[in-house]
DNA sequence: TTCAATACTCACCTCGTGGTAAGTATTGAG
DNA sequence: CTCAATACTTACCACGAGGTGAGTATTGAA
């Protein structure tokens, strides 16, 4: 969804929504850029363990054409590239504030669940 | 994401809310049953132009599993099956109303776009 | 002269998501 | 005896998301 047909008719705002935020480590490139304001590639690279460079930078050049993110490059050796939030990063991260409540919510739910089972 | 390891370790609550609502049709599935209140299979199948009747078991069976639908099967000929939205599915389609309201600025927006273009 | 550091870029591959189309069970209507 | 209606179920397939690992460009340091 992230490569191919995007920008397609939405059915309703959900879509719109979700369809920028697919994407396996987008909100959480949304989180830590939302926390730390600005940071390089290689911090959000540490910072998201497991994420692969390949896919971290696909969802950042998405990120940036969707217009959630800017992308600032210092002509220097070694390279360096500084990525933070724009607006409308900044209130697509606090429009999932209430998701993430609610998703934490579902975690002590399980949590419960587990150790009742265990 | 939907049939493998789910319930894995989430990193944060966007993470436990995202895997429940990952799947093509589930956030239309819980609009629809959050505006009908009870919809049957077929009622839902030609409420959503377009999905597979597959994929609409799926992720009914799926979001069942994770305690957001209700399915009620009426022992009748032909058979006679309503799905309705649990407290939990209830409470995340309200959780997911901010992200909507984003969703439908950012189609407002690109639809301003798009008239500057043409 | 070689290496480290950074931010990519590219080729290749796996596997999961989702689509298509046909089949199943049941019973009343014609 | 056949067909319609409903809610699935199953087998098969295509495609794209995402992972892996190697390669690139630049320049200062050792």
């Amino acid at each position: 969804m992230a490569t191919g047909a995007r920008r397609g008719p939405y059915i309703c705002g959900i879509d719109a929504a979700m369809d920028v935020v697919s994407g396996k480590w987008k909100s959480l490139i949304l989180w830590e850029l939302a926390n730390y304001g600005t940071r390089r590639f290689g911090e959000l690279r540490r910072g998201l363990p497991g994420v692969s460079e390949k896919m971290l930078i696909q969802h950042l050049r998405e990120m940036e054409e969707d217009g959630l993110v800017h992308r600032e490059v210092y002509r220097e050796v070694p390279p360096r590239v500084e990525y933070s939030l724009t607006e409308h990063g900044t209130s697509l991260n606090e429009a999932l504030r209430s998701l993430g409540t609610w998703g934490t919510a579902r975690c002590e739910r399980l949590a419960a669940e587990e150790s009742l089972v265990s």
